[in-house]
DNA sequence: TGTACATCAGTGAACGCGCGTTCACTGATGTAC
DNA sequence: TGTACATCAGTGAACGCGCGTTCACTGATGTAC
């Protein structure tokens, strides 16, 4: 009946809140998850962490500063999605050949799934073209301190240096390799196989996995 | 110095305009040319159009609607854009299976080309999960009454009938070839690509085509 | 251990903005006679 | 050929909305003596 939006601000008790960038920070995310980057309302923020809208702007210089502290932490995910799926292939120790052929895959899975299970934050990471090649900011990377595309860049590097990709054929190869991987998470979200069933998808990324594998 | 965005109203003479939806139509498309889907404002195509903000609501029924009639339309442009490059390769005549490859090519070609050179519309186009198979809305589509979907899927149907595509790998292949160039489209409008060279994104582009058609 | 005070996190009220949309209207057009 | 009238495209004014942001403020905290 009466119920906003979400849960009735956290009733804090004292005049100060204590984590009120980490707060608003969270409040971000969970937008931007469930809206993607439009829904990332400075003003929405601040109610969800029950405190006045104004206040903000102790922590955030402007809504674009709260945004792209959003998106920071969005890529970081993505990051973290890519490596706990590298990690599983690398676990079982394999010819290092067929290992740099599943590293390449696992960054392909991570990131498909990803996009899949976080529709909204994976919208929101991709807002401006700034996770280039030598961006280290930290709050953009993984436990590994690298972020999505060089995360892919070092299982490309692994497959020349295992001899399975000839050298000549590595440079570019991360745009072929991210613009398919790129593209099937675009229809999948916000495209015609939006609809698709789980199973579908699944069976549509590793084929796609595959093409990238034989056709780089 | 007192310039508004814009050239001044068209300085109608008559009380009626005239032609005010097609009027309309193209402020919205040349609003979504510039600044993507989020620029097609309907106050401020009937600005462009000399007009009364009301005045739309004689000729879509909300903004939604204007939206997506321009939707439609880059669609269509997009469409066409295809077509053009269909017929380009077709015109000089090859053996069959080299026919459907550059076909299959063409497809691609144009709409990489269409996403570089209008990426406002591009973007535009793809709002909404949509396009799909059986939409023959006039609107969206070319002269060849497809939309860019049965483009593609007609292309690779060509690939199968001259025997360069098993036909057991047809199934679900438009969009294994969809993600790989709407994947690079993504890399170069709104991604790290953006500010590659023309020379980089073509040459890119074509590698791109051949790891499709090696990798189908 | 206690007190004075600077710091600065959060408040409350207000701003201007541009948006989509509704209302009752006005005036040009085209048709019927 | 001329006049009466219905139609309906466009007007003018106003609405409520939520947004980002600014201002002068209040009150809890931590530090210096």
């Amino acid at each position: 009946m009466n119920s906003k939006k979400k849960l009735p601000p956290p009733a804090r008790k004292t005049f100060r809140h204590g984590d009120l960038r980490r707060a608003l920070l969270e409040a971000g995310i969970n937008l931007a998850r469930e809206g993607g980057p439009q829904a990332v309302v400075l003003r929405e923020a601040t109610r969800s962490a029950g405190v006045a809208p104004n206040a903000a702007y102790r922590h955030f210089s402007s809504h674009n500063d709260l945004l792209q502290a959003v998106r920071a932490a969005a890529l970081s995910s993505l990051a973290l999605a890519i490596e706990a799926e590298i990690a599983k292939v690398q676990r079982r120790k394999a010819p290092p050949p067929d290992s740099a052929r599943a590293t390449l895959r696992a960054v392909g899975t991570g990131y498909l799934k990803f996009a899949l299970t976080e529709r909204g934050l994976f919208r929101t990471a991709f807002l401006t073209p700034d996770l280039v090649e030598d961006d280290l900011d930290a709050a953009k990377t993984g436990k590994s301190g690298l972020n999505p595309f060089q995360l892919l860049n070092s299982a490309l590097d692994m497959l020349v240096s295992t001899g399975v990709l000839p050298q000549e054929r590595r440079p570019g190869a991360e745009y072929l390799a991210w613009s398919a991987v790129h593209g099937l998470a675009f229809l999948v979200i916000d495209g015609p196989l939006n609809s698709a069933s789980e199973k579908d998808i699944r069976a549509l990324s590793e084929r796609l996995l595959l093409m990238v594998e034989n056709g780089l």
